[in-house]
DNA sequence: TTGCGTGCAAAGGTTTTGCATGGCA
DNA sequence: TGCCATGCAAAACCTTTGCACGCAA
């Protein structure tokens, strides 16, 4: 299966990299670009091409049927779980010894892989205390 | 606001309580009680009404559209997290003391407190793998 | 040149809603 | 009795897909 670089694809990625701190629609990106002429099928079947191969993390809104994408900014991102504040929304990573010794756990006591990437631990962060 | 008890929201609570291991499409929901004369959209009123409630836990799917519902048995799961499996969308539990632990570490590592019943840890279950 | 990607429009699948009727409190 | 809930069917909504054409490698 090979991988074309098209510019549709450079500019959706460009996109969600671009503000990796916040989450998008597909309806908000296919809005941004379709003044250049990008199409809300092809923003879907870039979205769902980053999202089975990891680089964009996927979350349900609630009251909407939707889901909003983020982008996963580093390479070192998969390598640890997230902490997702429920409050203001914020992501924060978890340490990576903290992390990896979690995962290791759930492998043998549950034979159960972990994907980082569509895992968010959520609760309260330190400031919405 | 007024709630009625309707023998049809007894019936959906009824088996979402009676199979809280498992989760339930609102389809499948449906398909169940269609012999008893429940409507597919009554489903949906209902199930809707659960979750904004906080009386069932929701899980997206992939691969699907569907999101999947589970009844949240106080007792005895706010005690632990819970391990989803993003193939076939069931849910495992996650030993009380790895739990516990993992959660005493964030608390005391990032001052993070994690919400259990808004918390799925997603990857791929044994069975799937 | 080859085969994948794109845009468009249509189809598909899921969820919500309007309305008349029925039932709980 | 007064509302709220239900069933049905239609509408709304989001996502996927078929097809012809364009473009990256």
């Amino acid at each position: 299966m090979s991988s074309y670089v098209t510019e549709q694809r450079k500019r959706i990625l460009e996109i969600l990299k671009n503000s990796s701190e916040r989450l998008f629609t597909v309806e908000e990106l296919a809005e941004m670009l379709s003044c250049e002429g990008i199409s809300l099928s092809t923003v879907y079947r870039t979205i769902n091409r980053l999202y089975s191969k990891g680089l964009v993390r996927r979350t349900a809104i609630d009251g909407s049927r939707k889901f909003a994408y983020q982008y996963i900014d580093d390479e070192h991102c998969t390598e640890h779980l997230h902490l997702s504040c429920t409050q203001c929304g914020k992501i924060f990573h978890l340490e990576n010894d903290i992390s990896s010794n979690l995962i290791k756990q759930i492998q043998q006591k549950n034979n159960f892989l972990i994907d980082n990437s569509k895992t968010l631990l959520r609760g309260i962060c330190d400031r919405c205390k």
